[in-house]
DNA sequence: TCAAAACATCGACGAACGTCTATGTTGACG
DNA sequence: CGTCAACATAGACGTTCGTCGATGTTTTGA
């Protein structure tokens, strides 16, 4: 695309941290659902599941892409799958000499884990 | 396990509830992948977002038709939705008289909040 | 018995998706 | 320099998806 900047990253996709209540709570309205359905959906590929849980259940919640890259699919398939978890702000990534490391968004993992919150009675 | 079904009712896609550990847990086989993809690319749609959380959120945890088709598109492609949502597992249909009516399966919702669990320091 | 309402199914169409091969870009190292 | 390794991008291709209008099925009720 272009040359590097000093801009760290500035939310490639559309916010994704903090959208909507549960999905039990009221029924969402078309803006939620645009907003939070993406997420979803880009859980909705076994390639990109395996790849994001691998990331997620690495050390330090974050690995380079020479590690989780035994899929079963090509390797530019692995770097477009990346791209979409990426794009849907479900995962970071930062270049480290020769290997680009991608990381989870923990916000991420919070905020679908309320959607679907069964009220555990935390309050 | 609390539920003895006594009808051969049930004719879903495939099992749902308890099918994969967290996603932070361990990397995801590829047959878990399969098996929960579905899931996450059924409310990957914003339509199917806005029904499912309708369903979920009315009282009883069901509601007919008539009651959540106000979501911006044909009676058809609702319906359609509404049977993509079962053929996934995550709702189950019955007819009472003219109307039918969609319940979410709660074993789902427990299993997809585990699913992005984010393991509260149990340790 | 006939009509209307609620919902499902069918068939079609454009758009989006997942995958590949080929090629480009970037950094490390002789 | 040049070359190799890691990863991204581009383009193509078949498949799936979301949507619609038209039509079918089931139930209610006059």
């Amino acid at each position: 695309m272009s040359n590097a900047e000093a801009l760290p990253e500035a939310a490639p996709g559309r916010a994704v941290a903090p959208c909507c209540p549960p999905l039990t709570e009221r029924p969402f309205t078309a803006e939620e659902a645009e907003t939070a359905a993406p997420m979803f959906k880009a859980l909705g590929d076994p390639v990109r599941l395996r790849l994001f849980s691998a990331i997620a259940s690495h050390e330090g919640g974050e690995a380079c892409v020479c590690d989780i890259s035994d899929v079963g699919v090509s390797q530019p398939t692995v770097s477009h799958h990346l791209k979409k978890l990426k794009e849907a702000g479900l995962l970071t990534s930062e270049r480290r000499g020769t290997w680009v490391y991608y990381r989870v968004e923990p916000s991420v993992l919070a905020a679908m884990g309320q959607l679907l919150a069964v009220n555990a009675a935390t309050a």
